[in-house]
DNA sequence: ACTTTGTTTCTGTTTTTTCTGAAACAACGG
DNA sequence: CCGTTGTTTCAGAAAAAACAGAAACAAAGT
């Protein structure tokens, strides 16, 4: 498989984007080839048109599956899994929205609701520190549930609010 | 300075969810110790507590105040910088979000239109691809004009909108 | 002007993360 | 039940990132 100038761009710079992200750069990159691929690929193919290690690209895979964002499919006669990507930009954001904060922000929120609770009770620190905690624990209450609400929506409801963009902080502001 | 266990416990969390975003370990603790301490801090001070090299710490310390997180202050009668965190949670947090757009969402949606216009025009390219990477620009716009309206909002009205939350949405959706 | 105090830059080391290739494993058809 | 085809696991290698310490640099007081 040979990938034109545009789609080599495209996908190095998502593998780019991704590093920056904790992501790893060749999940990233097989992401994009999936998303910009019209139809289905072996991981065989995906290893060769990116040439990176079989093993890795099988890694990636489940991986990208874990998130959700990935699925395999088969073709009749054909032992092989296929894989491809969710066609839909809004859902793809969508899921990696949900799935980032329930491996990162509810941990987070717990941990947040322990150093609360020891800060208060506790004498070591001062309290400037239970403060500062509180107001964090409250960050991240509200926004796990936002993102919680943000992750309901439908992918044209969600292009519509972004859509609106200020409009909406408008109407929350009056 | 001496940290007490709440201290160091959220500090390493910190830490870590740093470095799970691409915001090295170090800098990470700093901006958290920064944040919990009561009053502003020597750079010497911070290399000690948290026994971390004192050039790393004149790094990072450069690093927040790029991102806008940190400021100095100084004390009448004493040559050295002492920093601080913002203390407001909501404004550190519209910082952060402003930056990032800034220094990759603007990057990525620069290379996005890039990408359209070749695929739109060139003929390597199969014309899915030229939809698939339309779809991701219109996204990226939509993105990026939202997060600029949400970086204009002061602390108070963002945490209104996260509070509102889902009655946000079923304003968008009407 | 020089010394003291404080900050930054730079190079080499260490640590962490990512990736590879081989070997083990699984499933299916003949 | 064995060979073929395909996938996964794992230990070690390679690459990237982060970090330490020394040396250079800056500024201010004396």
């Amino acid at each position: 498989m040979t990938l034109a100038a545009v789609q080599k761009k495209f996908i190095l710079h998502w593998g780019e984007m991704g590093s920056r992200w904790g992501i790893s750069r060749s999940m990233a990159q097989m992401h994009a080839l999936l998303y910009l691929s019209a139809e289905p690929l072996t991981a065989e193919t995906i290893a060769e048109t990116l040439d990176i290690a079989r093993s890795n690209v099988s890694t990636g895979l489940k991986e990208l599956q874990g998130w959700g964002v990935v699925k395999v499919t088969h073709r009749m006669g054909d032992r092989r899994d296929y894989f491809e990507s969710l066609g839909d930009v809004w859902d793809m954001f969508r899921l990696i929205l949900l799935e980032r904060k329930r491996r990162e922000a509810d941990q987070t929120l717990t941990l947040l609701r322990e150093c609360e609770a020891e800060a208060s009770s506790g004498q070591t620190a001062d309290p400037a520190t239970a403060a500062k905690v509180a107001a964090m624990r409250e960050l991240f209450e509200l926004g796990c549930s936002f993102g919680d609400a943000a992750g309901k929506l439908s992918p044209s409801a969600m292009r519509r609010v972004f859509q609106l963009g200020e409009a909406v902080f408008r109407f929350t502001g009056s």
